[in-house]
DNA sequence: CAGCCGATAAGCT
DNA sequence: GCTTATCGGCTGA
């Protein structure tokens, strides 16, 4: 069974998913990388195959060198057991529990020695109603196989679920590396309209315009009057 | 649909 | 000892 999934990893069928990104994507600090990473494909080669999603919503958080300071970032007051990934090479993943009972993933940025990250907040199931993908996420999360697809994904917590993603086995793990179980893809889809809103469910620096997301997708996180503004990228 | 609330434990001071 | 980048169940409109 983790045969299956080393095969699939590297070998035939997983240029389904597009082409491995490029670490230089994630040298860059997080307000610059979020936005882009919209559109981009996250991929678990589990033991029950591949699961995987497009990212439709991210926020960024800033490392302790940037002016004004982000107090919301888990980076903020340096490095810690915990944190340490931050603070290494851009294009890993930090995954940290929270609350207790959840997982969140991160994807790291800017160049070894400095922190930042992108939180991803939300994805859109790449796998259709009634494929064996679609319910062997719908059961990661408790639901029956007919369930939405914003029940699945539309959440930070609830995508890592989705996906299995936890903290002993994907914490730290390089995203870019052909090898990695859990890995970031770009297939060709594009955007071209982003939404920018505050971020969701902090104390601190509440105000930031850091949070990301394709305009009016089905599957984002949090309250629907939550309004911003629209830049167009690329 | 919006708003409130409790669960539950790692991480840091 | 206190905080917390969440979720799901509940309430009331």
């Amino acid at each position: 069974m983790e045969e299956d999934a080393q095969i699939e990893r590297t070998g035939r069928g997983v240029e389904h998913f597009g082409a491995l990104m490029p670490r230089a994507f994630f040298e860059a600090p997080p307000e610059l990388v979020a936005p882009r990473l919209l559109g981009k494909v996250l991929v678990h080669f589990s033991p029950i195959g591949a699961l995987a999603g497009r990212i439709v919503e991210v926020e960024a958080y800033l490392g302790p060198h940037n002016k004004p300071p982000d107090p919301a970032a888990h980076s903020h007051r340096g490095p810690t057991p915990r944190n340490q990934v931050l603070f290494g090479p851009a294009g890993h993943a930090y995954v940290y529990s929270i609350y207790g009972r959840y997982f969140c993933m991160n994807v790291s940025c800017e160049k070894d020695g400095q922190a930042g990250c992108v939180l991803v907040r939300a994805l859109e199931p790449l796998a259709g109603p009634n494929t064996a993908s679609f319910a062997a996420m719908a059961g990661n999360r408790g639901l029956a196989p007919g369930a939405a697809a914003r029940e699945l994904t539309a959440g930070p917590s609830r995508l890592c679920q989705a996906l299995g993603i936890t903290r002993a086995a994907h914490n730290g793990l390089d995203l870019l590396d052909a090898g990695s179980c859990l890995q970031l893809r770009e297939d060709g889809y594009l955007v071209s309209e982003v939404l920018v809103t505050t971020r969701i469910g902090i104390k601190h620096a509440v105000d930031l315009p850091l949070r990301f997301a394709l305009p009016e997708h089905n599957c984002l996180s949090g309250p629907r009057s939550l309004t911003g503004s629209r830049i167009l990228i690329r």
